[in-house]
DNA sequence: TTACTCATTGAATCACTAG
DNA sequence: TCTAGTGATTCAATGAGTA
């Protein structure tokens, strides 16, 4: 989207559900039951691992614990976080659009359940990265390794569900043009970005760091998009959001935390749109048909491409087909039966002669999309 | 144990019991269910990891990836899958000391279940262990993160079994004296160490490195204790337990894994016992992405940088890239794009201003890079 | 012997559009 | 919804071969 498109949209008040950029009050599942199916691109949920369980649940059956067997406290415990993770999973996915896609985290405490729970709804994982905290807290018993990391589950709505965003491309950039992996480095939130109570103390026990919350959407979001944050809190998930041009939805119970998340979020200024550009690479081009070339004049039928080595010549023809003895068909397919490999990229594989040298077709492409454009197509 | 009493130990044949130091053959449950209960100190499992592959993936050059298609690694379905880990788990339980613990290794494909029924199971997590990959696959398709790490689970037998092996003091000598952390770095198992068979096709799909299976033991095993592996497959566990003075047993179904694993656990030579303390992993150099510099604050997107002459300005976004006009890209490509070369480094070819003059953002590395190596990067 | 190029490979749940 | 066609996509190591 054009940085002017962008700007139409959010002047553009009337055309935003009234939930837009707010925190609804109340409980998650019924908070989400009240949004429309299908209407935000991605959730970003941090859901609470130490669970107050009511006084109300009970055993299946009733049954009076043996005191020998000290896994039921255990295991019902483990029922009911399960049923709750259950519940809201649920009621998120009927909210998420058919190719948005999920981030949770948490730690080794929660996290096996509910990646479990989330393959069982049907969620299809797509990585589970790992946040390495630079300083995170010894373990001041020594008997165990020190907890320097949690894990994010990232999963799209179901296995079919191909045409998620991930903006590969400008991660792969801003990793020094290698591929980002699925650990990433970041530190915990303190200092400045922490927010405090009244009193000094941290607000939030579990306040995330906004990096973290930026790398996820620069990855998987774009600039329009809407983040749903169903245990919203502190409101690390809006602030970020309002700054990089996307737009959130919390929910959160607590009066406190709406409070200062509101707050916090309305001091956060928007980042320039031009800052918030992002790379996309060949695949977001206009897709050009070799024989368009031809149309255009600028690639002649009878001319003789080669492979990069000579390996292999071909003649082009007028309806924008090649032909290698007894081989013809689209760049592409005869690219790839010469060499007998079932798929070639006829563009990069294919070269004509130009000053004495060899020059890929794909710099003709090059030129067409160009004439495309001035011609605003 | 002192190096004395160890060597006592080794001579009085009498004292062992006939399966230790092999290899059973045949079913996992079946050969857990012949061993002694409360038998062995710690068990290390990696088990099938339920890979769901569908069709073939090729390499950007055609080549056709060697996945992993064993029978062994299919399963119907979560429920199935859910059964046998449940079986072996519950098996494996009954076999370990009460004051043992448990190494379960796996991907996102299958520890969140393993996790899960682990818990179910009344095992208690300790620590989740990241294995970060010096050297991944890559993802071919650039759909999702590199897959760049596996994980590890250890646990105890019970929650309340508080005296399990952990050897704090020597995990921190071998970490630059401050506590090991919970995510560790190590190359996969490639080369001289990788098993070969008689066509010299890797023997096994799945062989772990031996610094992986050392450091395990290191960690959370004393000399002369006894390591049981469920999935002994090419015996990484069975050669570092040799290596480093522990006794083992295998489980494995299939002959040819046992005879290699056989043969490969004859060849090698015990330490020293004095050698045995002094150990420590690799260590690899912190690689730092522009984009980091940004999660940190260090550099704040829509700061403009300069080449050292201030013939071009380049403007800093939010997703790490930088933009000069139309160009757009990772400050490698766009500063050779400026130029016109094929080819820049963009940490010594862009400056930033500070006090009037310029500086290298090279030099903002250097700081993020101290950082790291407090992090173990 | 050294330096360089090129081919190979590893636990992988790896497209998208037009008709 | 299905089919056919286009065309996008890789990092770190090892090891063989060559200059």
């Amino acid at each position: 989207m054009s940085a002017a498109a962008l700007l139409d949209r959010s002047a553009d008040v009337s055309a935003q559900p009234a939930w837009l950029n707010t925190i609804l009050k109340g409980d998650c599942v019924a908070s989400l039951d009240k949004l429309p199916e299908k209407s935000v691109d991605v959730i970003f949920a941090d859901p609470p691992y130490n669970l107050q369980l009511d006084g109300d649940l009970h055993r299946p059956d009733q049954s009076k614990v043996d005191a020998v067997d000290d896994h039921w406290d255990q295991f019902e415990s483990f029922a009911a976080y399960d049923a709750f993770t259950r519940a809201w999973l649920l009621a998120a996915r009927r909210v998420l659009k058919p190719n948005g896609t999920i981030w949770v985290i948490g730690s080794y405490h929660n996290i096996f359940r509910v990646g479990a729970t989330m393959q069982d709804l049907g969620f299809w994982i797509l990585n589970d990265v790992v946040w390495r905290k630079t300083n995170p807290m010894p373990n001041f018993r020594g008997r165990r390794f020190q907890n320097a990391h949690e894990t994010m589950i990232w999963a799209s709505r179901d296995q079919k569900a191909k045409g998620y965003t991930f903006n590969y491309e400008a991660m792969k950039a801003a990793n020094d043009d290698v591929q980002m992996r699925s650990d990433w480095l970041f530190p915990i939130c303190t200092g400045g970005e922490r927010l405090k109570d009244e009193n000094g103390e941290k607000l939030h026990p579990t306040q995330k760091p906004e990096a973290l919350l930026a790398r996820v959407m620069l990855a998987s979001t774009k600039p329009g998009d809407v983040i749903l944050d169903p245990f919203f809190g502190s409101g690390t998930t809006g602030a970020v959001a309002k700054r990089l041009g996307r737009n959130f939805v919390g929910i959160e119970r607590e009066q406190g935390y709406i409070d200062a998340a509101t707050a916090r979020i309305a001091s956060v200024t928007p980042m320039a749109s031009e800052d918030l550009a992002t790379i996309s690479g060949k695949r977001a081009e206009p897709r050009v048909a070799f024989v368009s070339l031809i149309d255009a004049g600028v690639m002649k039928p009878g001319t003789t491409l080669y492979d990069s080595r000579r390996r292999w010549a071909a003649r082009v023809r007028a309806d924008g087909t090649l032909a290698v003895g007894d081989i013809a068909g689209s760049i592409h397919r005869v690219g790839a039966q010469v060499q007998g490999f079932d798929a070639c990229n006829g563009w990069t594989f294919w070269h004509y002669e130009r000053n004495g040298g060899l020059t890929q077709i794909d710099e003709l492409r090059r030129i067409a999309r160009l004439g495309m454009e001035r011609a605003g197509a």
